[in-house]
DNA sequence: CATGCGTGGGT
DNA sequence: TACCCAAGCAT
């Protein structure tokens, strides 16, 4: 009597939390958006940690926070230094949005960060989860924040079979969570989920012996931990084949151009790149090459006879093949928005995809010109 | 809801 | 090699 099945569920669940948190506070990484709980802080990793991980990340935030210590110092940055300082680190439009989302803080909020998840929702790039991991880190509020690793981690303990590729089952998880939730410590209960995600609960093969709710767990419990979490895998990759070219004025300017301002790689720079159906042979590749730059430039250009280097990239939905020349433009051009004549400095202080850094270090390398 | 959007690491 | 994965979001 009083052992009502949600008496025993509130019991496990208060255990559950306890075994959760003690872990966190014991084990939990010490890393630099940990410092404190700062709400831009804690934004701006977040942003960064979509889809990223944390060892790649940790630099990045050490130098955009030395950069941009506060708001209003990010929020006066010009757009070439926003995207510099995110190259290299990929989906491009998070920086642009954030950019955006400061601004509209400092501008119409105070300069303060919406503490509730209507309000917080309503700036760019920050989505369910974004909203849910700043009000709960930064604000305490006992908010869900369901990211691939809560899910995962979930999907264990409570033995949920939904297909986590399924963008409706993110609701089945905010509801658990809803329910488990510490309202004692909103903060460590939505970090530890994650932390145990990324050092124990991990996608292959999960460390259960050292798990600390591995008592609390119904797919360890039912051997399938390691069939969970469901999850469908999506279509196969597109290929496609490009030829591109350094080109190089008789006074050492370089030619480079600006990526449409949407889709792939927004706004980077690039050194002129064509796609061509297939890759051919060095001499069809340099006509086609030579015949594209000339009718886009139209400027005299002298292409080396064979490429100096080949790259291959590989996206999350597409590869990138390319081959490329080295070579010479008789005359200049003028200066537009989307095409410049720049040197070997001012080129370095401008964001290059990572295809395309891996271009120009073949290029200093092979033209000796390092340093 | 499905798709596009980067990059680097792991097996 | 060829996947799969990592603290998602906008459209």
């Amino acid at each position: 009597m009083g052992e009502s099945k949600l008496d025993h569920d509130k019991m496990d669940i208060q255990q559950f939390r306890e075994d959760l948190l003690n872990w966190f506070v014991r084990e939990q990484r010490d890393l630099p958006w940990r410092k404190d709980n700062q709400p831009y802080k804690v934004w701006v990793s977040e942003i960064m940690l979509q889809q990223t991980r944390v060892d790649t990340v940790i630099p990045y935030f050490e130098r955009f926070m030395e950069e941009f210590p506060d708001m209003e110092a990010f929020a006066a940055a010009d757009d070439e230094s926003v995207l510099k300082i995110w190259e290299g680190l990929g989906y491009y439009s998070r920086v642009r949005n954030l950019h955006s989302a400061v601004k509209e803080v400092v501008e119409h909020y105070d300069g303060k960060v919406p503490d509730t998840r209507e309000e917080i929702s309503k700036l760019k790039g920050v989505g369910p989860y974004t909203a849910g991991a700043i009000l709960s880190i930064a604000y305490g509020k006992p908010e869900p924040a369901v990211d691939g690793n809560v899910m995962r981690v979930l999907s264990r303990i409570l033995l949920i079979e939904e297909d986590i590729a399924k963008p409706s089952t993110r609701k089945v998880f905010e509801a658990a969570v809803r329910t488990l939730i510490d309202p004692a410590n909103p903060s460590y209960f939505n970090q530890a989920l994650m932390e145990l995600g990324a050092l124990i609960c991990t996608p292959t093969s999960p460390a259960c012996l050292l798990c600390p709710v591995r008592e609390h767990c119904k797919g360890y419990a039912n051997g399938k931990e390691q069939v969970l979490p469901v999850k469908t895998r999506k279509k196969s990759v597109k290929h496609l084949s490009l030829l591109s070219a350094v080109l190089k004025t008789a006074d050492n300017l370089y030619l480079i151009r600006k990526r449409p301002n949407e889709g792939l790689l927004a706004n980077l720079w690039e050194f002129p790149t064509v796609e061509v159906a297939t890759s051919k042979q060095y001499s069809t590749q340099r006509q086609v090459l030579s015949r594209y730059l000339e009718k886009e430039y139209e400027t005299n250009i002298q292409l080396e006879t064979g490429t100096f280097t080949h790259v291959d990239h590989i996206f999350s939905h597409l590869t990138w093949s390319m081959d490329v020349f080295a070579g010479e433009i008789s005359k200049t051009l003028n200066h537009q928005d989307e095409v410049r004549l720049v040197t070997q400095e001012e080129l370095e202080t401008l964001a290059f995809p990572v295809p395309h850094q891996k271009i120009w270090k073949a290029y200093k390398e092979i033209y000796a010109m390092n340093k």
